[in-house]
DNA sequence: CTCATCTTGGACTGTTCGGTTCAAGATAGG
DNA sequence: CCTATCTTGAACCGAACAGTCCAAGATGAG
């Protein structure tokens, strides 16, 4: 039962996110992560670090991972914003209709327990959703939208994106969630349509 | 020291609630809630009872609380509902801009942490999700809005309602979380000019 | 085969958790 | 003044918490 390794990195820190991410900070216990990965207690301390460096470094984690993917939906914004924006949301709801995944969203879990948690991780929190406007902005501004709608969707539309999380936390319906999503899309659609 | 009850039960339940928005649930103590009621351990028990029957006490009063002022906000849709609606929006960030209470929202703070309470409690914050979002259908039906726009807005409007929540924890400044709701406004007014 | 290296499981520490119990003592009615 | 009633503070309980430590033993290099 020693030697070498005898587990994958990449695995267990996808279940201590997963854990994480549907329990919160708090409501995670080390023993919960131990569980989850089948690590022993003693190896996440020598392999994982803490609970606050693990945190983070499942917060790392997912906001790359997905970081990438929101990126990539709106490659091709210059293109066909919305289609681009439609597929920025898509990431989400596909995430939300994985079942192996849990709902809600792990920035938006960190962001809602700030004032309980450690400096550092707040800051990374933050940091994630000021990308994922600046995804947007960077979007928006290829698909030659006005400059101050620029601006006012692309925070408009991370916000709406933050509410799908809470609201599928709540067991809203996928078409629910479509809904909300639409509403915004059908606005910026009339923003696009009347750029310059 | 005793005899008569020697708190106020109205503000020692402000506080408890004040204490569960702002940290959660699993982030609250009850020596956390002793401190901020300023009721020792066992008043706390005989008097508002268990951590669970407590939190479900101040869910419901902040749901009644805030609630009755989105019912009155809302209360004049027909005549002019952008108005009303801009009205019920301001609920939410008076609400943020009070320096007294914390940021985000009670309903917001347990729906993202549904997975690890009691089904009472989480039945609650659904039914009170609910209950907003009935509120807005209501208002919409009233401004004879169309019928599938009823729907539709009221979803939306009460998603990007906890939205402002999330975004207001992570720090958003006033302006960004105006603009969050405005853009939502527009589609609305958008809805409105074309409505039968 | 031998042995230094490194992972692992489990025991351990001190603290905090939610919840209970109860004696001390203040109160109000008579 | 007296006494039944009720609140209160503090001690207490077992469980769970985060984090540390170390012997047991598997490994791979020589």
């Amino acid at each position: 039962m020693a030697g070498r390794k005898q587990f994958d990195m990449e695995v267990a820190l996808d279940a201590a996110m997963v854990r994480f991410w549907r329990a919160g900070y708090a409501a995670t216990s080390v023993d919960d992560l131990s569980r989850a990965t089948g690590l022993n207690r003693s190896s996440i301390y020598s392999s994982l670090g803490d609970k606050d460096s693990l945190y983070l470094r499942c917060l790392d984690r997912y906001a790359t991972r997905y970081g990438d993917r929101y990126d990539q939906a709106l490659s091709d914004a210059s293109a066909e914003p919305l289609r681009a924006v439609r597929a920025f949301f898509d990431v989400t709801l596909q995430r939300i209709a994985d079942p192996a995944l849990p709902d809600g969203c792990l920035i938006a879990q960190t962001a809602m327990a700030i004032p309980v948690l450690s400096p550092a991780i707040a800051a990374r929190a933050v940091q994630a959703l000021d990308a994922q406007q600046a995804r947007l902005r960077t979007a928006l501004t290829a698909a030659n939208l006005r400059g101050t709608d620029v601006d006012d969707f692309a925070v408009h539309l991370a916000a709406v994106n933050q509410s799908v999380a809470v609201m599928s936390r709540a067991g809203a319906s996928r078409q629910q969630l479509r809904t909300i999503i639409d509403v915004s899309l059908g606005a910026l659609s009339h923003a696009v349509r009347s750029r310059d």
